[in-house]
RNA sequence: GCCCCGGUAGCUCAGUGGAUAGAGCAGCCGCCUCCUAAGCGGCAGGUCGCACGUUCGAUUCGUGUUCGGGGCACCA
């Protein structure tokens, strides 16, 4: 189905052409109209069109409309106002028969890519023997919704976690573990969270340990059984709390996807000696580097990307690179998305140039690092408990449930007790998920307990109230929502008018979100949606309307929105429910 | 020093080369004998950091500037 933008543009464009030929390339530029009483859509094309032919842009518009019908299925009026501006009255028909189409189609008319990508989204990207914390949700929550709004345009999405799972950190904590006469037993990730302190504190302020523990790492890497066998114990013990946390986030990222650093290291010797070979790599003091000309450091020499350090190890960038090949390589990638904090931003573009630059990546893969900001306390510095301790997931998560529980029981004390902890166990993470993703991705933001699991105004629960209010309409009226969707709508009051034109609106929302990797745009055409349909509930009566068709009517209507509210939750990874 | 990001209502944030810049929160005033008041209506609140430029039109684009944040080789 063709936006309305594209349902106007072609009958404008033929009239621009007809009067001024059809050589100008002139696009109509159908815009919906920002204020109220000018109609529905406007064409701006007259000025622009005024200047290049010097004319008067009303002249313009007026030669252009003569040429248009005054009438048709898409509009019943058009005029003229302001310096030259068309405005679009669209046909109540029409919007109906929009809607109708809408209802009928689960994807709700957003047109499947014809061309389909093979998209590798990277994100996740925890350290492992580490518990996570708020640094690593904006990566889960917005990674998740990316890759469930490119699958929905219907590309084929790899998921990988390229969890840190190798490197200094391990022979830092294997060789501490061993030093302590360490028996593997079941140990809680808390625990093993309070061993990596330890032992980062006594590799900073140890030599002798430090020595020992980076003797420790070439041990792992070689494969030392002793080594591998603790190594893997503490991957399984972080893989499952992982899951645990990914579950009770409701992402989709799942032990499946994990594919860290140590996977890379067997194609790490390789990557080096490729770049070496393809001239682009040199020696300097021992380390391996390639230059970059564009990228100059404060002495605006020339700053080397190091992919091999002096000891002979390998480093991030390294293992970046290699990864970044077995996805093109192997997993046939022909996009891959980085779902990281904004901070290695320059970390990215010297990896993306130095893939271009050995023909790893070719043109025709896209290279994108989709970053964001950091969460911020109410200091504005980088958000932590009181005492100064970076927050745990855990502990967020249980936040947020426990204080979505305390005002679900407050709202509807009559509940069940099983129902409404089943609904804070969805409410206190959704919350914590729109209130990050409704901001703009690439931009820090403040958290605040009390906005984000605030249930009024722009917050997860503003749209589940919605969403249950149609459940709770149609559990009243006997019918579900897919046996009333059917019936034919009707548009008799603006609320009514107002709330159809949202509907049809929000397929565009839906693309324009994924093909921006800006999940906050879809945030912001629910939250409209939600705000149409609430409005329209206050004053329109939908089964106390007195009209058999009337309540039918609305009640379809209503269907329509719980079904696009439903499938715009899930495209954020937002879970909804039918009470609460 | 160079590079990147940001500055919009008291606070937190949307927004766009177009007409009168929006929302939530906070404040004030209203609306439950009626489908969930987690809602709705209203009032008040703005030199869109500053200057210059491009344009018929700039909060939006460009340049400069200021303030704030971040980054700048053997960490990830």
């Amino acid at each position: 189905m063709d936006s309305i933008k594209i349902a106007l543009k072609k009958p404008f464009a033929d009239a621009i052409k007809s009067v001024f030929g059809p050589d100008l390339g002139i696009d109509p530029m159908i815009e919906p109209s920002r204020v109220a009483g000018y109609g529905d859509y406007q064409a701006n094309f007259s000025m622009d069109v005024a200047r290049r032919l010097r004319r008067s842009p009303i002249e313009v518009a007026e030669s252009v409309l003569k040429k248009l019908p005054a009438c048709t299925d898409i509009w019943h009026k058009l005029d003229i106002s302001g310096p030259g501006f068309i405005n679009v009255h669209l046909a109540d028909n029409f919007l109906v028969d929009r809607v109708n189409l809408l209802a009928a189609d689960a994807r709700l008319g957003v047109p499947r890519n014809m061309q389909t990508e093979t998209v590798v989204v990277d994100y996740g990207g925890q350290n492992i023997a580490k518990e996570l914390h708020v640094g690593h949700l904006r990566s889960l929550i917005i990674g998740d919704a990316i890759v469930r709004l490119l699958e929905f345009q219907g590309h084929r999405v790899i998921r990988q976690n390229h969890v840190g799972d190798w490197g200094v950190q391990f022979g830092m904590v294997i060789q501490y573990l061993m030093d302590e006469h360490y028996t593997i037993r079941e140990e809680t990730i808390a625990s093993i969270d309070q061993i990596y302190k330890q032992a980062k504190i006594l590799f900073d302020s140890d030599d002798d340990f430090a020595m020992r523990a980076k003797n420790r790492v070439v041990a792992l890497q070689k494969g030392d059984a002793d080594t591998a066998a603790i190594w893997d114990h503490l991957v399984k013990v972080s893989n499952r709390h992982i899951d645990v946390i990914s579950r009770r986030l409701g992402v989709l990222l799942n032990t499946d996807d994990v594919r860290g650093e140590s996977f890379y290291n067997q194609f790490l010797e390789d990557t080096v000696r490729d770049i070496e070979q393809k001239g682009l790599a040199q020696e300097e003091n021992g380390a391996v580097i390639v230059l970059l000309p564009e990228f100059v450091d404060r002495d605006n020499k020339i700053l080397p990307l190091v992919i091999r350090k002096t000891e002979g190890a390998f480093l991030y960038a390294t293992t970046d690179i290699a990864a970044a090949r077995y996805r093109i390589e192997t997993l046939k990638a022909n996009r891959l998305i980085y779902v990281t904090d904004t901070r290695q931003t320059l970390h990215f573009k010297m990896i993306f140039s130095l893939l271009r630059k050995a023909g790893f990546a070719p043109d025709h893969v896209r290279l994108e690092h989709a970053s964001f900001g950091t969460v911020l306390g109410n200091d504005r510095k980088p958000f932590k408990t009181r005492s100064g301790e970076t927050i745990k997931l855990e502990a967020l998560l249980d936040e947020a449930e426990k204080r979505s529980q305390d005002v679900l029981v407050s709202k509807n004390p009559s509940m069940d007790t099983e129902t409404m902890k089943k609904n804070a166990q969805l409410i206190g993470p959704g919350s914590l998920k729109y209130a990050d993703l409704k901001n703009e991705r690439s931009k820090d933001y403040l958290f605040d307990w009390n906005r984000m699991i605030s249930f009024e105004g722009n917050t997860a629960p503003y749209l589940l109230n919605a969403y249950v209010r149609i459940h709770s309409l149609h559990r009243k009226s006997g019918k579900t929502i897919s046996e009333s969707i059917s019936a034919q709508i009707r548009i008799i009051e603006n609320e009514e008018r107002w709330l159809v034109l949202k509907l049809i609106e929000f397929p565009e929302a839906i693309s324009a979100s994924a093909d921006e990797l800006a999940p906050h745009k879809l945030c912001n055409a629910l939250y409209e949606l939600a705000g149409s349909y609430h409005k329209f509930y206050e004053q329109c009566p939908i089964l106390n309307s007195g009209d058999p068709q009337m309540t039918a009517s609305r009640l379809a209507l209503s269907a329509v929105v719980a079904n696009v509210l439903k499938l715009g939750m899930d495209l954020l990874g937002l879970q909804a429910m039918d009470k609460m």
